[in-house]
DNA sequence: GTCTATATCTGGATAGAC
DNA sequence: GTCTATCCAGATATAGAC
């Protein structure tokens, strides 16, 4: 089981979790596997790479629903029919990226190590974690997130579910923090909710980031500090 | 010219600005009068106000590119042949829904009576009728925000203007705050985003705040007090 | 495993009757 | 002003050669 290292920063973070490059598409194949023709790895990867990014930048300038099979297929320079070999159909591929994405999560999240940190590590580790994989897997989210009303109900709700998640493990953070009593915040919820706001906004609103020139760490600080700020105001 | 009254809450933004019921389909009617082939008001109002309220009906459930006109002609009860004399195109009706709305926005922030306000008591005037707004035009708000890349290079231009406008008026207000001496805040430009942020999260994650029970009035207080908390707040 | 060619269908748009 | 009937471009998906 991996787990965060003493240091925070996104080469670590990249080093513990391999969400990219070959062992990310093996991942991709892996999981996949009985859905797709190929059977022989060192061919499936390379093409599985070119479909799942052209279909990125496809649908992230387009939409997914505006982006044809066509489109994609002169994109990836695969035809038609061998696009078909690596896709049941168009939703499927869809379907697929979201449970990549979501399974990919889904690891780092149910990382052991977090738990056992005073509340305000917890809550730097949990936030720093959050932005590196966000900067990390950016095709990913934005399309999950934006295409998410044309996944099917199950996985509509298991995104939404896998949100509801996050939100819990930062409240559980936050009362920690008031029991020691090192916080006074007492609308949690709503708090949480808005730190997951926050970070979503990483990967939601990168051209107003980009216009900003804001970088990476820059963003995950001001995230953790101001939350921490309204941890410790007391409202009216 | 309109302008906020003096007391701040919902049903007093209602009575300035009429954004909804007959008023609203007339200012859609005359916006969009050369685009139509009906020229009948009385006739108009009634089929537009279907139109729009089927339209985002089926596009915030399925989404505006997965919607065929067919759907929308079942829904509104209307034939296929019928819709043409109300819309040019199916793309059409997406860039009268982000124009009206645009329109709508322009004219609410233009309100020059906020300005003339001390900082605290400005903000407080923009956050809560941004909420009010949002609540009020809840379904053209979403719409135009996941039907964004379906639109034309110049409206969505137009749509971040908007957003950069708003920021900075946030950023403006904060500015003044912190010259007066009330507020300590230096990621002026970093917190403006997230105040943003935090008042589009009330028309984009209403599922969330139906399941947590959230008023409008409490999520605006929200929105108001944990802003001002981090302008008050000295981060190290 | 990959391609070309094609079957089949859906959906936007329009013509013309009423 | 509204409807029915129809046109046709473009999309998904598949069959079968190589």
């Amino acid at each position: 089981m991996n787990q965060w290292p003493a240091e925070i920063s996104i080469d670590a973070f990249r080093r513990t979790w391999v969400l990219e490059g070959e062992p990310l598409w093996r991942r991709v194949f892996e999981t996949h596997r009985e859905k797709m023709q190929i059977k022989n790895p060192q061919i499936a990867l390379g093409n599985l790479e070119k479909i799942f990014t052209c279909t990125f930048r496809l649908a992230n300038s387009k939409g997914f629903q505006a982006m044809s099979l066509r489109d994609l297929s002169r994109e990836t320079d695969i035809s038609m029919g061998g696009l078909y070999a690596y896709i049941g159909s168009k939703d499927d591929l869809a379907a697929a990226i979201e449970e990549v994405l979501r399974q990919a999560i889904d690891d780092v999240m149910s990382d052991q190590a977090v738990i056992s940190l005073d509340p305000v590590n917890r809550l730097k580790a949990i936030i720093y974690g959050d932005i590196y994989m966000n900067e990390i897997m950016h095709p990913w989210y934005y399309f999950c997130y934006l295409e998410a009303k044309g996944l099917s109900r199950e996985q509509r709700e298991a995104a939404m579910r896998m949100e509801l998640k996050f939100d819990e493990r930062l409240r559980d953070t936050f009362q920690a923090g008031v029991d020691a009593g090192i916080f006074t915040m007492d609308k949690i919820a709503l708090l949480a909710t808005n730190t997951t706001s926050m970070l979503q906004q990483w990967y939601l609103k990168r051209w107003k980031f980009q216009l900003m020139g804001t970088q990476t760490d820059e963003y995950a600080a001001f995230v953790f500090e101001t939350t921490l700020c309204n941890l410790k105001c007391s409202l009216d």
